[in-house]
DNA sequence: TATTAGCACTACCATCTAATGAGTGCTAAA
DNA sequence: TTTAGCACTCATTAGATGGTAGTGCTAATA
């Protein structure tokens, strides 16, 4: 088998090729796969020999770097759209170049810097309004499509709840996170309650759970409920009925996505009859909204490409994702979508940056 | 001049031919140019007589058919895209059909009628998330784009203000109108407020506004403040004051947009390279918000084709534009943005019925 | 043994050509 | 007034051609 000769030397010393990781491809092999892979990522066309002996550092003769691109080709990081065509890399060799990136993370341009400000947040806009813009922007400056998705009202912690009567079988319920989301909703009772009974029940459920997380509050409730002793006292009674459904989590949380139009605008999904599948994927929101609930838990910039990723229709792209925050917790994720030959360096520095500074904006936004 | 005889009764009277509003075509004219334009909106490909004089009723040579041809397109209504092609309805002619469709009121088929049913209401949902359930089904039902713009504030009335204090210079404002919205700002104060007394001055704005529309509160307020009886009055005087900065208009209004990328996807945009524009058009939602401000004002189907829309970016489109409603006030508006050539009679039936199912859906929802 | 030069071969691409066909305008006949 | 006939136009399509950028393989070279 040919190919044996890129591995590094861990491989060599034990010789077993099937162990693959314990294969490493050696340094020479790095260095034209990472040129390919950058000179892709600019010129969008397949990559051959006589180019690449150009543009790459070292001097290796077209021939010699063939032998290495084939070899390359038969480890499945290259592949050619057609016999006499250059080679381009496959998400495999996407997943390598990311994770050589990360060792060394990547440092903003100033210019971009300067870009990446919210404004928002001076006209006295809320969460929603400057996360609108923090993705607006990213969207406009990476030219892919962008989404974000609003606070989850389950980690933060209650500033207020309001019960506001609208008619004689629905109530308004207003809740107030300390993260600065306000979020309404309407509950049903079976019993009319006047405003002044509602009133006194809101300033129960804000004495006892102003500051705890909604998770906590629902925890709390359900004990109330399960505990006989409060039976006999009714306003505690109806205000845990009450609060129950008011902090009942049933928004399945939302997400803002722009720039959908520039994916379409890019050479790459144009060529490619993959636009109707691009399409769908947007339309599916519930999808999207999986992989944004996953990159909240992580920590760090988390990276798909291509076929990693779970949801079918988005094989065809690349996802940068990551998660903002206020002081106290992670609230939801921002990220990219885009074509899986993007400038990952660039993007995921974007990415990373737009999030710091969405959190800070939005931890100086909260009502702590 | 040829195409004189093309005139109808009144124009061959006087026949004055400069005066346009006298000029009317004569009825085999109108038959051709519809049965082009109705030919047109299904092919999207340019009509020649040939093929018209088969698929017309009345049985009229390919010749004569020719003669009639071109006389219309000496007088605007169709163009050829190349000599020897067939010809195109212009956005004249599409304003002279859609003009003879609004005389017979179209009625939608009841296949699509089953479709337009709006269910987020059923899961207690608020306003903004049937808009977005009706935009959304809209964008699907046409294969266009589509917009709906949220209430207005400024038309509904007052159901209920809650002021809570953030921190001793932010109150957070939450305005609930009749027509079912819940908006909340930030107003800075200098002076700090305890929650009892904003809890005062609450009750006291509820008191004397609810049911007032936001227009009517702000000229109260400004009544009050020019007033100088109010001055010994201190709680009065400082709900007056808060009053002011929390009923002030701020929020430009906001719209949901759907399916930008069906217009994407769209021969008629896909073939120019009108794209960019479109995108361009998109994003500059204040241009968009003005239409939709306006159709909000007037009653009925509007319809703007081609040219004659102001926003020069949409002038490849048509748009098709209602308002939606309570029982109460008109509160704001929806529609649909396509290609010229869309199939009006389907598309404005479709806009018609689904405004008028969201407006009886938020009618239900009102707070009255 | 690893590298390189040379060569035959492949497939895409842009350009050109010719044939096709749908359409027109014009004129003369019905 | 309508229609048939004819010459003409122009977009589209299919073949043909030369050029180019690439490959794989082999033999020579360091």
């Amino acid at each position: 088998m040919h190919g044996d000769f890129l591995l590094g030397k861990k491989a060599a010393v034990t010789g077993k090729r099937g162990l693959l990781e314990d294969m490493v491809l050696n340094e020479r092999a790095q260095l034209v796969l990472n040129s390919i892979i950058e000179n892709y990522i600019q010129s969008s066309e397949p990559i051959g020999s006589r180019t690449l002996s150009k543009s790459i550092g070292v001097t290796l003769s077209p021939a010699t770097i063939r032998n290495i691109m084939s070899d390359l080709a038969e480890l499945g990081y290259l592949i050619q759209t057609h016999t006499s065509a250059g080679r381009v890399p496959t998400d495999k060799a996407y997943r390598f170049y990311v994770n050589s990136l990360s060792t060394t993370p990547s440092s903003v341009p100033e210019q971009i810097k300067q870009k990446i400000t919210l404004v928002s947040t001076e006209q006295g806009m809320q969460v929603e309004g400057i996360l609108a813009e923090a993705v607006h922007l990213l969207a406009d400056l990476t030219k892919f499509a962008c989404v974000v998705s609003t606070p989850k009202a389950s980690v933060s912690r209650l500033q207020r709840i309001e019960l506001i009567k609208i008619s004689e079988d629905r109530i308004l319920v207003i809740l107030v996170t300390k993260a600065g989301v306000v979020r309404d909703k309407i509950i049903f009772v079976k019993d009319s309650h006047s405003q002044d009974f509602l009133n006194s029940v809101a300033s129960f459920l804000n004495e006892k759970f102003k500051n705890h997380s909604m998770q906590e509050i629902r925890e709390k409730i359900h004990q109330y409920l399960v505990d006989d002793r409060n039976r006999y006292h009714d306003l505690l009674a109806q205000a845990v009925r009450l609060g129950k459904k008011a902090f009942e989590l049933n928004n399945p949380g939302e997400m803002l996505i722009e720039g959908q139009m520039n994916l379409l605008m890019d050479s790459h999904f144009h060529k490619q009859s993959s636009v109707r599948s691009l399409i769908d994927a947007f339309n599916q929101k519930s999808e999207i909204m999986k992989i944004l609930d996953d990159s909240m838990r992580q920590k760090g910039v988390h990276i798909f490409i291509g076929i990693e990723n779970d949801f079918e229709q988005l094989q065809g792209c690349s996802l940068i994702m990551t998660s903002y925050r206020n002081n106290q917790n992670v609230l939801g994720s921002i990220g990219v979508v885009g074509p899986t030959s993007m400038d990952y360096k660039r993007i995921i520095s974007m990415v990373e940056y737009t999030a710091k500074i969405l959190s800070e904006t939005i931890t100086e936004r909260s009502y702590d």
